[in-house]
DNA sequence: TTGTAGGCGTTATCAT
DNA sequence: ATGATAACGCCTACAA
């Protein structure tokens, strides 16, 4: 079944049906109507192969997620495709490994999808200056800042980082720890772990204590094992601190469970506090205090900027979203 | 940069670019090792969407993955991407809503990805027997038992949810627990849902415990909250039950939490145990005692029926792979 | 408003 | 082994 014979069966010519069915002006209603009942009959579906191949522009938004295993990026896309679903663009998602280059995947990409913008889910700015100058479509990366690359076409939308890290951090040393151990990513691979843990540095100096990166930072990967593990290598040094600040939840659960393995509670022995604010940690016992990403917030945000870049070829901006600490039963007074 | 400016490029003619970067016979060493060394050279890619627009058959194997938020599925897709990738074949991934129907959605994308086989992670034998008969590649459900199915070209792999769900039961009565609270999906809906929870009661007839699933059942979505909701619901009419079995890991977690804000710990007060066999759940205080599906082995066997569905025309294959009881923190000697 | 026809980049079928 | 060429299904000028 093609437009050809849907063409045939209503008696219209194929360009009529291909406008019809794509919504354009200059269709009778009469045969927009006819049309697209008989389209409907046969349950018709323009072939996308087809079409991404003849057409100059798409109606494509395309949304390149860098981990596929990250929960906080599974919210966040459910989210875009919520809203996008209220415009007339299509959301095209497309997954990839987190050690991957994303700004060099999308370039692959552009000349088969044609896409009017896309969308960054994770990155590393590293990669953007080196590779992003071949693209030229407006693109907004999300949780990660940009404003420091040369682009015009390339805003950005996150949380001020170094700052949420840094406000937890005080939130743990006004509930009267000292030593606190921190576990994050490699502050040397991806920008996010390097400022959350600049943010650890900023309030450790502000509050004149003294922290050793060498004994009390260890950078994993982040998942629960990640945590786990250097949960275990820390107490392994013996326990010198009070709590832990993981820089995303998944590191903390991984933690926390190394903690109960030396019979070490949480909040009683040691306060333990995330980010990203997955639901799961609200399931917890103990709740998991964190800091939260507004992912609704993040989401819309981001396609707005992205779409006001590709409506109205507004400039590209860096937008700070609020992040919200959220105090909850991991961590108490020491 | 298409095929064509290759052949320029390198004075072969378009077919003979094709055939070498499809790596097919009749091609001069002479010729291949040139085309591809001036195609590595400038970064060239076939375009897929005219690709797969003419090809009569594709090289694809279509993943139809049913539920976005599902842990399990998760690793189950990285399981077969891991194994596809070490065949010649391309793994095409789609996404859909747990609602919607899976083989209308199969029937749409055939025309387009021309795959060679689809493997149905989840689906409802509902949804099948009432419109896989228009299709006609071989296909394998997978955590779905389709052997009472009449189609010849569609196999299956999964564990017995059944006697899982019994044997799970039969532990907790081993245990001691006499009053025992299960929360699974709606058996009116979904296969799984209706196999686990009548495993639940053959363990309770098969060992003469009385069981009202008005008072102790309770269908609730695969989720968090899902669990949490049905717990505070059936604690809200006074404990009697001193285990819970959940039909999901998730499940379970939710209602662990709901049991804690009542001042009941696990699993001093009451036994809880899952399904799934998520790591999460290894990493929880107290670790979770579950059914674990084996992610490798299902991925595995569901890819080795598929391929010598297609490779050696082999007939439909119905395959139970085993499960295990796993036995941890979260169940304890009532 | 509608019809016609050319071409998007590729594969596949012919000849050569 | 290679070259030429007709599709694949659709969009989009342009003509009517």
């Amino acid at each position: 079944m093609t437009i050809k014979d849907l063409a045939i069966k209503t008696g219209y010519a194929v360009g009529t049906v291909s406008r019809a069915l794509n919504g354009h002006p200059n269709v009778s209603e009469k045969a927009r109507t006819a049309i697209l009942a008989a389209a409907q009959e046969c349950g018709f579906q323009l072939n996308q192969n087809a079409k991404q191949l003849k057409q100059i522009h798409s109606t494509n938004i395309l949304l390149v997620v860098k981990g596929t295993r990250n929960d906080l990026f599974a919210e966040m896309i459910e989210a875009i495709q919520g809203l996008v679903a209220e415009t007339p663009y299509q959301l095209a998602v497309d997954y990839m490994d987190e050690d991957s280059n994303e700004v060099l995947r999308a370039l692959r990409l552009i000349p088969e999808k044609k896409p009017l913008g896309i969308l960054f889910l994770g990155g590393n700015t590293g990669n953007f200056a080196e590779n992003f100058a071949a693209i030229d479509v407006p693109c907004v990366l999300v949780t990660s800042d940009a404003s420091q690359l040369p682009f015009e076409n390339l805003s950005s939308v996150t949380i001020d980082d170094r700052q949420a890290a840094c406000e937890a951090l005080e939130l743990l040393i006004s509930l009267g720890h000292r030593h606190i151990a921190v576990i994050g990513g490699d502050p040397a691979i991806s920008d996010t772990s390097r400022l959350r843990m600049d943010g650890c540095l900023d309030a450790f100096r502000s509050r004149g204590i003294p922290f050793d990166p060498e004994k009390s930072y260890r950078a994993v990967r982040y998942s629960y094992q990640g945590g786990y593990e250097a949960a275990q290598d820390l107490l392994s040094q013996g326990r010198s601190f009070t709590a832990i600040f993981a820089a995303a939840d998944v590191i903390a659960i991984g933690a926390i469970r190394a903690l109960a393995e030396q019979g070490l509670k949480v909040p009683e022995d040691v306060s333990v506090m995330g980010v990203d604010g997955l639901p799961l940690g609200s399931y917890l016992v103990p709740r998991l205090a964190t800091v939260r990403q507004n992912v609704r917030d993040l989401a819309k945000r981001s396609l707005q900027v992205l779409l006001a870049a590709i409506e109205d070829s507004a400039p590209a901006r860096h937008e700070i979203v609020p992040y919200a600490i959220v105090q909850r039963e991991s961590i108490r007074q020491k």
